[in-house]
DNA sequence: ACGATATATCATTATGTTACGATATGTCAA
DNA sequence: TTGACATATCGTAACATAATGATATATCGT
C-alpha cells in the first residue's frame, strides 16, 4: 500500500494554510486559541501585544485561510480554531521543541 | 499536566519553517523527497518541471530553513529531507485530504 | 584543455507582505 | 443621541518574495 502524491490543487490549498501560519505573530494567535479555546479579540490583544489594527489584519488573514472562525457576541468578536490541522502542527512543534534548538 | 506556551524564539523559528513550506512548488519538492527518499536535483527538475534556476532557488530556501540537506556526489547534488517535522506535516495533510474540499 | 552535463547565482522586474497611523464601523448603555 | 468600548478597514511606505533570462561555477570524460 504505497502512498500516492497528493493532488496539486490540494497541495496548493495546504501551502496557503502553511504560509498563513508561517508568521510569528499569527502562529502565537493560533497557539493561544489552541491553549485557551475561544477568545475575544481584545483578550488576544492584551495577551500578545502590538497595535490593534495589526492584530485585526492578522486575524483577517487567518480567517480567510479558514484557520480560525469569528463570531460576534455583542461588542466582542470571539475567535475559535477552525481546523484540527492547526492543532496537529502545533503538537508536532511541541514534540520537537528542544530537538531543534 | 498543562501544556505551556512555546518560547517565542522557538515559535519564530518554526514560523520560518512553515513559511518556507508554504509554497506549492516547495511543498511538492518536500513531498517528493518524502515519497522517494534522497534525490538528485535533475530528477526533481524532471519530475516537477519549471525552470532550472527556479528549482535551485527553492532548494536553497529549503536548505536555509534546514528542511532539506544537500550532498554533492560527482556532478549531481542529492537532496534529502532533514527534519521529521516535514514528514509529520505531510502526514497531517494526507489524513485531512478530502476533509477540506 | 575542451565539451558536456549538473547546479548555483545574478540582475531585474513584478508582485505581495508587513507595520503604522488614522479613520470608519458596530454595539451597547445612559 | 451621545459617549465609550470593541473591532475593522484604509492609505501608505518599507520591505520581502517570486519568476525570468542570462551567466557563472563545478565535475567528469576525452
Amino acid at each position: 500500500m504505497s502512498i500516492r502524491p497528493l493532488p496539486v490543487t490540494f497541495m496548493n490549498q495546504m501551502a496557503d494554510v502553511l504560509k498563513v501560519m508561517g508568521h510569528g505573530y499569527r502562529l502565537r494567535i493560533v497557539e493561544f486559541l489552541d491553549l485557551h479555546g475561544p477568545t475575544p479579540a481584545h483578550v488576544l490583544l492584551a495577551a500578545l501585544g502590538g497595535a490593534q489594527g495589526l492584530l485585526s489584519q492578522h486575524l483577517a488573514k487567518l480567517r480567510q485561510a479558514q484557520v480560525i472562525q469569528a463570531e460576534r457576541r455583542g461588542k466582542e468578536v470571539w475567535y475559535t480554531l477552525d481546523t484540527p490541522a492547526a492543532t496537529t502542527i502545533l503538537n508536532c512543534m511541541r514534540k520537537r521543541q528542544g530537538a531543534l534548538q
